[in-house]
DNA sequence: CATGCATGTTTACGCTGTATTCGGACTGCG
DNA sequence: CGCAGTCCGAATACAGCGTAAACATGCATG
């Protein structure tokens, strides 16, 4: 149709912004490479609007504020964790147990944050900051479905709640203290000075460290799955299951 | 001593700042007493210099940057934990059990982040963001501490540290969903307008909406307890206590 | 073709962290 | 008593931040 160089019609503006127009999909995906590629503090209105080639106040079309921004990182890595979910298998028979499929959320939550660690600090400091009912739609959908679950699983009312609980404050706790860096300088070849123990003051520490190299190892997902399934009896056997 | 208006010696430049000199300790009070108030986003260089009644720079002659301050405020964090620990009590005959102790220490920290909630972030951005080597002497020593009580359990090498993780995990993990607020509009009467529920799109979340008074009830230091010992309990056994 | 709306730009303001430079008071020594 | 040195805080300055407001432009529709 049109004439040479307007190609269709989605781009035409074009070489302004890269590839046409903005959508808040495109700003939040763009935010989230820029997290991952140099962290959360190289996120900045005006930073972001040149890595899409467009100014700075061009944003606010599509989320009101910072902090709204950021909250939209969490609603992306939402997204991306209902992505996971729903693209294994899942059918087994009449579906797996609720536990099992609780263990299958805690192992995608984890899975993403493994793919976005830089992100991580958002969930315990946005999240959690916002009250319940303005955490983004995919935060929401994510506590309606372990709900279900706790709910399949016999619980109701209180004994949901503590059970519900204890999941989150696990999961988080766990992917907070596991998917940052223990290592002071990754490039020392030895183990001691990547550490930096040479950074604490030897007397006065001994035990850790002793600990230390083994402290810095990671629990990976088994440990998770481990703390889960004891969280789990605990807590559901107290609620009366 | 002196003549009749200089009083002693350590207050002389007096009513510039008020109380006379800086110092570490009095920055990092006034700068937690800050965020306690008005929230982490209040505490800027030179509001808290203006706090104290001081230009913005002098601050840095008692942490050479912001970030470095913030580590500060995690540090005094920890002094005051140290500081209730020792206050109790403690000397029971030989000392508690390994577990009563840790249960003493989760507790006390549980107690200082429920009197500072506004920092808790803090400990989960600032504090894990550090490598190991790094963090505050007061951290260092809190998790000697814990890793002496492991060692007392009978636990070394890969299984201290697993439990030592599942710990600080679960302990993070526990103050940061406890300790934030839930509710939407405290000054509301009705509950489900306090929760703010009429912001949740009301077919998809069904569960959520009714669930939802129930998961802003506070699980309270006896949830915080229930599951440390669930964790210590599993991850002992798997470790060959 | 005219009109209205959506999109992105421009400009501007107050605030932030902090590098640098300076003055003035306290300390210890002769 | 006087002087030197040291430490502390003030002053100034700068780049970058989030964002309010007014404006330009191009698209789809009447």
């Amino acid at each position: 149709m049109a004439g040479d160089s307007g190609v269709g019609q989605a781009r035409r503006a074009s070489d302004r912004g890269r590839y046409g127009r903005l959508n808040r999909e495109r700003v939040l995906a763009a935010a989230l490479a820029l997290v991952d590629r140099e962290g959360l503090s190289a996120l900045s209105m005006r930073r972001l609007g040149a890595e899409l080639g467009v100014e700075a106040m061009a944003l606010y079309r599509y989320a009101p504020s910072k902090d709204a921004l950021l909250d939209g990182l969490v609603e992306a890595l939402y997204l991306e964790l209902e992505e996971r979910l729903s693209a294994e298998a899942e059918a087994v028979a009449d579906g797996p147990s609720w536990r099992a499929e609780l263990h299958r959320i805690a192992r995608a939550t984890y899975d993403v944050c493994l793919a976005h660690p830089q992100a991580v600090p958002l969930l315990t400091t946005r999240m959690l900051a916002v009250p319940l009912a303005r955490r983004p739609l995919a935060v929401l959908k994510d506590h309606e479905r372990v709900l279900a679950l706790l709910g399949e699983a016999g619980l109701d009312g209180a004994g949901a709640a503590a059970v519900f609980r204890a999941f989150t404050a696990w999961l988080l706790g766990y992917v907070s203290v596991e998917l940052r860096p223990m290592v002071d300088n990754p490039d020392e070849q030895d183990p001691a000075f990547r550490l930096g123990l040479h950074r604490m003051p030897p007397q006065e520490l001994p035990g850790l460290r002793e600990a230390a190299p083994a402290l810095t190892e990671p629990g990976g997902p088994e440990g998770l799955a481990v703390g889960l399934d004891a969280l789990l009896d605990r807590f559901g056997e107290i609620a009366g299951k």
